[in-house]
DNA sequence: TTGACATATGTCATATACGACATAACTTGG
DNA sequence: CCAAGTTATGTCGTATATGACATATGTCAA
């Protein structure tokens, strides 16, 4: 409850700056953050080479569009979750997935 | 919002019964389903492999013994979010968890 | 410049995932 | 069998992620 507190209060440093442990950032938390920016990069990918506004993906996501934006912005205050469930939606597989989660973020 | 309240009901079946869709599951929500599993099965693994009681793995994870055997059980309140925490917790890498995610089930 | 459209950022009420606890249901050594 | 250890299941109060909304900031054609 304390890392998750702690993860928190640095989660302002994430979208600023760079994917790194920039502060502080365990390793467990850093593979977090890069896990998370790099779904973020495949998703608006995804829904640009799907020819979608953030607008109309949010429909299809059942979701709105300030929530893709923070989707594919990495923001803290996006799961795992529903980055996975949105890549699903954008069409990606399981495995598309699991390449994404792996992907570089450069 | 409906899908949400759906995926919730159907919730029940997971546990019980099969991987598959087994009632009405779109293909998202079982990719989404048999993604959960797959990682429960490499946490167990990689729990027993540490030599770990789900007590003294809770401990490190800094949660509960109940939430660790939800984890496994690849109970629908669990998120993939804790479940891919859990694996870095047990030493997964990031390459580990995209490996686990698409890990066929059976 | 304007105006139309796309995306970003901030806030809020509510849904839901969480840790914690109690307790039941296995296992397994003695 | 019993008891100790482990795991499963259910519930609850609380923390947090969510969709929705408002509004700001871009972008670009006319």
């Amino acid at each position: 409850m304390d890392a998750k507190k702690r993860k928190r209060l640095e989660a302002a440093g994430w979208t600023v700056g760079e994917a790194r442990d920039f502060l502080k950032l365990t390793p467990d938390e850093a593979a977090l953050v890069e896990m998370r920016l790099a779904l973020s990069r495949s998703l608006r990918e995804r829904r640009l080479d799907a020819g979608l506004t953030q607008i109309a993906f949010a429909k299809q996501l059942g979701s709105s569009q300030s929530r893709v934006a923070k989707l594919e912005a990495g923001d803290a205050s996006v799961s795992l979750e529903l980055l996975i469930r949105a890549l699903l939606v954008v069409g990606a597989s399981r495995k598309d997935v699991a390449h994404a989660l792996v992907r570089r973020v450069a």
